[in-house]
DNA sequence: ATCTCGACCGAACAACGTTCGATACATCGA
DNA sequence: TCGATGTATCGAACGTTGTTCGGTCGAGAT
């Protein structure tokens, strides 16, 4: 009730940094904030060190300020990440005016790996993508960025709509799995990558093989694994499903759900 | 240190009802739990009240006892969740028993969907489902579910590992997407779903037609869209893809990171 | 009866999200 | 120049959370 509404936070730039400290007072210089500087906040803290280490108190000394400050411009933690990852995502969208191709399935498979590269470097942003508040249109635009090429190809916009919703949770999921965050041994660098992954896919080999044929038979795909090509070999196989569902000839009849508005 | 180790959480069960209560005394009788008792509240309780609601001392007074008892099961929150959702895993594990399919394709989407349903009623889990810890002996059962009827197909290991993760990551990143916590006025029942989705699917046309001309294409099939069909439609999409490496020739020629043993 | 040790509990702690009332500052009309 | 106004900032507090600590209960062994 009494904090400040979804809609207002207006947003005011490089206001920051006038300091204007009085003269003889113990109290700390009044700070001037903006919604630029407040999200930038958050997401340099949660690039450091990771959701949890994004709390009110954290993101107020890293802008120099007082707590409550924050609350003027976001109602609550909520809406903060969710802006912060929609901020995120702003730097996206931009770099994606350039990408074109003239295979659309091969202009989605160029979106798609630039959106992994990104939430991969970032993980704390596969919780948040898509918190479908009205509060994320970088979210939006990204989708639609997506899925215009679809509309180069002859499907329904039922199938196109199910494309890109595949394309978009199947890039979420998996880097969702990936980006975990990493066992502390492999951030102090005490425990090369390699390493911990052999050491897991030894786990693995201890297993019982009557019990675990297939896990047996990864393991030393896993071990030696690159979680990019990972991604992509997964995306490659969507992507085939599509195209092959592109070229194959449109359902006769009237087709269910299609062309009302 | 002084708290247990990863490793003890003695499984014990059904002692649970022993009251002994003090004749005298005005304390709360001793109480006693289970590992299985712990994580059957813990599950409860995030059926009932999703992730928010499950608290150490909402647990406790679930069980009837103090807070402090949960953590001689159990080293953390972190350790609590991913035990949760391997308890509820279990019984998914147990399930698939049954499932089987001269084609193995059909095999693995049998399986696919069942734990999309599984995720789907249970949004909590796509967040801790495959939190790597070796604390989740289900979720690896359920790996080596989905991907032993590829054994049966003339792919490369890495192609199997490829594709099983590429299936559970689209389950669980579709799963996720699709069962975020719906905004209370469906809760309430206050606004049924459709209306739901028409409104949002009117803020969609609202938007500028040459700008977002995607998302006018498919705000219809968004406004009547079925969740489940939606997560399927793309899961076919994926084992097409599949079923078209399956059935391609072998490259030729020495394979990268191939039965090295 | 006594000892032992696994299992349980109350009470406390620090940290967190959030709120409240006070107050500084820029702007503007007079 | 002055005071009024509204925007933006802040310190201090509140309730809740995860977690820890020291103590205590009680079943089975001695």
């Amino acid at each position: 009730m009494s904090a400040p509404n979804a809609e207002p936070a207006p947003v005011r730039v490089g206001r920051a940094g006038r300091s204007t400290r009085r003269a003889g007072g113990p109290t700390r210089p009044r700070v001037s904030h903006s919604l630029e500087a407040v999200l930038g906040g958050a997401v340099a803290i949660l690039d450091e060190g990771g959701e949890d280490a994004l709390t009110f108190r954290a993101l107020a000394q890293h802008l120099g300020g007082g707590v409550a400050s924050i609350y003027w411009y976001v109602a609550n933690k909520q809406e903060l990440l969710a802006r912060a990852a929609d901020h995120v995502l702003a730097t996206l969208v931009a770099e994606t005016r350039d990408v074109a191709d003239p295979d659309p399935i091969g202009e989605i498979r160029a979106l798609a790996v630039q959106l992994f590269d990104v939430v991969e470097s970032r993980p704390w942003l596969a919780g948040y993508f898509m918190a479908n508040s009205g509060l994320q249109p970088n979210s939006m635009r990204y989708y639609e960025r997506v899925g215009r090429p679809l509309l180069r190809l002859d499907l329904t916009s039922q199938q196109r709509f199910h494309a890109v919703s595949a394309v978009v949770g199947f890039v979420i999921g998996t880097a969702a799995d990936i980006g975990q965050e990493p066992p502390e041994e492999l951030l102090d660098g005490s425990v090369a990558r390699d390493e911990f992954l052999g050491r897991h896919a030894d786990l693995w080999r201890a297993l019982d093989a009557d019990e675990f044929p297939f896990v047996h038979d990864i393991a030393d795909a896993f071990a030696h694994h690159d979680d990019a090509e990972q991604f992509r070999a997964g995306l490659d196989l969507l992507l085939a499903g599509l195209r092959l569902q592109a070229m194959a000839p449109r359902p006769v009849g009237p087709e269910p759900r299609e062309g009302g508005g």
